[in-house]
DNA sequence: CGGGCCACCTGGCGGC
DNA sequence: TGCCGCCAGGTGGCCC
């Protein structure tokens, strides 16, 4: 489920159960997600405070009272149950707190991982030494845009996949934010205008915006850690309309799906240039 | 070095 | 039914 909007809603989600609760009962079902549990990690998560929990990127943190973050990022498939007691295949790890809450991490494909880091020391960790600006921070601007990709004659889909320049969009919303642009995804990066680089930034954070409002999209399963769903999918523009009309209301085209990079890109080849 | 491709996993779905 | 191929929200290693 994991692209920044749900995992904002899945952060949304655990902050009242979790945040200011210390941990306890950590069980894990298996050795390893996409890497190995780090050494002692049930111990150094039990008896520990969780402080406070955020985003970064597209990974959940949360910031414990041992010096420590736990690290969580979802995968493709990872999710996040509260209370719900019922255990299913591919629950992975198990952890209650002292207020007798009790989450189930949820993940067919182990494409996610957890990691504990020491908090003064998460700006050098391998996973994040690299990443690139939010979309949210102030940072991020049409200007620092345009001059960073300059010469950058790589297609704008890819450009927006990659987490070294802007973090927290995937398949999803990069889909949604060049329909909504009328930009092609083929679109070389360096022949956007400022104008055209405002546009589209603008575009990305309402989208991101909305989804979160909309509490993520579910393709499949549930998206939020009380089990309600995410409803942004029913505002898709582009993303799985393969075959459908476009829905720009000056197009008489329909959307097509590509195969970009090895991902699906849907997007209208008749508005978007 | 930058960038494209493919592997990592499991499951669901459509077609035959 | 059952089997097969294709597809899936992400990342990172390898190879050119």
């Amino acid at each position: 489920m994991p692209e920044l909007p749900e995992i904002e809603t899945v952060c949304h989600g655990l902050r009242p159960f979790l945040e200011n609760n210390i941990i306890q009962n950590v069980q894990t079902n298996r050795d390893n997600l996409r890497y190995p549990f780090p050494p002692l990690f049930k111990e150094r998560l039990e008896t520990a405070r969780v402080l406070k929990i955020e985003r970064r990127a597209k990974y959940i943190l949360l910031h414990l009272d041992n010096e420590l973050t736990w690290v969580i990022h979802l995968g493709m498939s990872g999710r996040i149950r509260i209370n719900e007691e019922v255990s299913n295949k591919h629950d992975h790890v198990v952890w209650t707190t002292q207020q007798d809450c009790h989450f189930v991490y949820n993940d067919p494909r182990r494409f996610g991982l957890m990691d504990l880091v020491v908090t003064s020391k998460l700006n050098q960790h391998r996973l994040f030494a690299d990443l690139g600006i939010d979309p949210f921070d102030a940072v991020l601007t049409p200007e620092f845009l345009h001059k960073a990709l300059a010469t950058n004659k790589r297609p704008l889909k890819s450009v927006l996949l990659d987490q070294t320049i802007i973090v927290g969009l995937g398949n999803i919303y990069v889909c949604e934010a060049l329909w909504l642009t009328n930009l092609s995804p083929f679109r070389e990066a360096n022949t956007l205008s400022l104008k055209q680089w405002d546009k589209l930034l603008e575009n990305i954070l309402c989208v991101l915006k909305k989804a979160i409002t909309a509490g993520g999209s579910t393709l499949k399963d549930y998206s939020q850690p009380n089990g309600e769903l995410g409803y942004f999918q029913h505002q898709f523009n582009a993303y799985g309309r393969e075959g459908k009309q476009c829905l720009n209301d000056s197009c008489k085209g329909s959307i097509t799906r590509v195969v970009q990079a090895g991902r699906s890109t849907f997007y209208c080849i008749d508005c978007s240039k």
